[in-house]
DNA sequence: TCAAAAGTGTTCAAGCTACACCCATGG
DNA sequence: CCATGGGTGTAGCTTGAACACTTTTGA
């Protein structure tokens, strides 16, 4: 038992997973509770963190308890902290956020307490807690993520062509579809991607495969950070 | 005293205030710590959450009690918790960022027990704890917000020119000087501001008043979100 | 030879940048 | 009448959007 001259919450992480398996959809991981509350719903995967223990350590910690996924790069993405949000009391949970390719990360291992499941994005089942809150903010932050960084790094396997990348992006953005000689124009003037070779055995004219090349990402983020603003004002409004 | 089944941490909010003169430096809002630890040094307003409060709602309650500083809009930062951030034991802090005219928040309380100051933003103290980090985040996190939003609703006074908008954005981002005709071409486009009088006894010609409107940018911020992209994919890199 | 997807040339309009210039006021 | 900051016209270039077209492969 532990005291304590004031009344302390418990502080819990939950993390949002993206999976991009090439298709029309993106995936998110969840968990059926094994417990109460909310036992058998559906749920982000997550847990209350150790006191000997970073807040992303324990993120990833429960990630990989609880479903399998390992060996990912997370974000912070809000913390939710109202009073009533969990019945169990007063609860405090840090979100995380991350995307990853289901290439690398297919294996949802069910351990005997939980079920863990990839979900289309457009049929998630009802959640538990304010979950459906936390999505809808990691949604927001997915779409205004994609537009000022490569997403890709993260949800295409190491090599891809720029169909990929382009049938990527329009699913994270959620539109038709882009002017494909526009699309191509823009991204290989950023000058991130890097030509690695060719498709085979394909049933049409064989596209280039390209890699993300870090380096030169880092390059421009610096530049961007450090000021040197390709518009003055952008006033995306 | 309180007694659970499982340590837990103490919770904590701390608030970056940023508040604008009319002058070439933002400046912000630090308390002196009045008891340990780092007693005597400076640090950002914030103290423990009650268990019954929300986090937005302790973050208010802390500010004005430590520096007298109310009625502002505050959005959240980031939060820190880093296994050995507080000597006190494990603290996890939720950081606020708000932005103020000096006008209407000049007076800075100093209650008996601590003292609060505005410091300009390029001759900071000294700070407790990790809140020089928690600054740094806050400044990159405004650099970025002023290319998206207009912050001068919240940093200038109700009425103001385009001179002073234009001063507020170069302070802000920390440049030089935009180029006045297209700094004005750009923001009167967007149609978000109103307006309301000419500025009167200046010893040049008066300039136009405006004010913002609200509604204008509430609707342009929905048509945003709404997926009415300006541009197909900004790769800001 | 056809379907399918990759990849290119080019036009037109919109937007950004830069510079030069005029305007109104108080001292 | 001049110093000061407010305010405007416009040329030249860059970028974005759109469309039509050619290329390469396996079946």
């Amino acid at each position: 038992m532990y005291t304590y001259e004031y009344p302390r919450p418990s502080v819990t992480v939950d993390i949002v997973v993206y999976g991009y398996d090439g298709g029309k959809q993106l995936k998110m991981l969840l968990i059926e509770r094994g417990g109460e509350p909310f036992k058998g719903h559906w749920a982000l995967p997550g847990g209350f963190v150790d006191l000997d223990e970073d807040l992303e350590t324990a993120a990833l910690r429960e990630l990989e308890e609880e479903t399998g996924v390992k060996d990912l790069f997370v974000e912070q993405l809000y913390t939710y902290g109202a009073v009533n949000r969990d019945p169990r009391g007063r609860v405090i949970s840090v979100a995380y956020f991350s995307l990853v390719n289901l290439q690398d990360h297919p294996a949802v291992a069910s351990s005997d307490a939980t079920k863990a499941e990839w979900f289309p994005l457009n049929e998630l089942p009802e959640l538990a807690f304010d979950h459906s809150d936390i999505i809808k903010k990691a949604n927001e932050r997915l779409a205004a993520k994609v537009r000022y960084q490569p997403i890709g790094f993260e949800l295409l396997p190491a090599e891809f062509t720029l169909g990929q990348l382009q049938q990527l992006y329009e699913t994270v953005l959620n539109v038709e579809s882009f002017n494909k000689r526009n699309f191509r124009t823009r991204i290989l003037r950023t000058g991130i991607l890097e030509e690695v070779g060719r498709q085979q055995n394909v049933a049409h004219r064989p596209a280039v495969l390209y890699k993300f090349n870090q380096e030169t990402y880092k390059k421009l983020a610096e530049q961007r950070d450090g000021g040197v603003l390709r518009r003055a004002l952008d006033f995306e409004i």
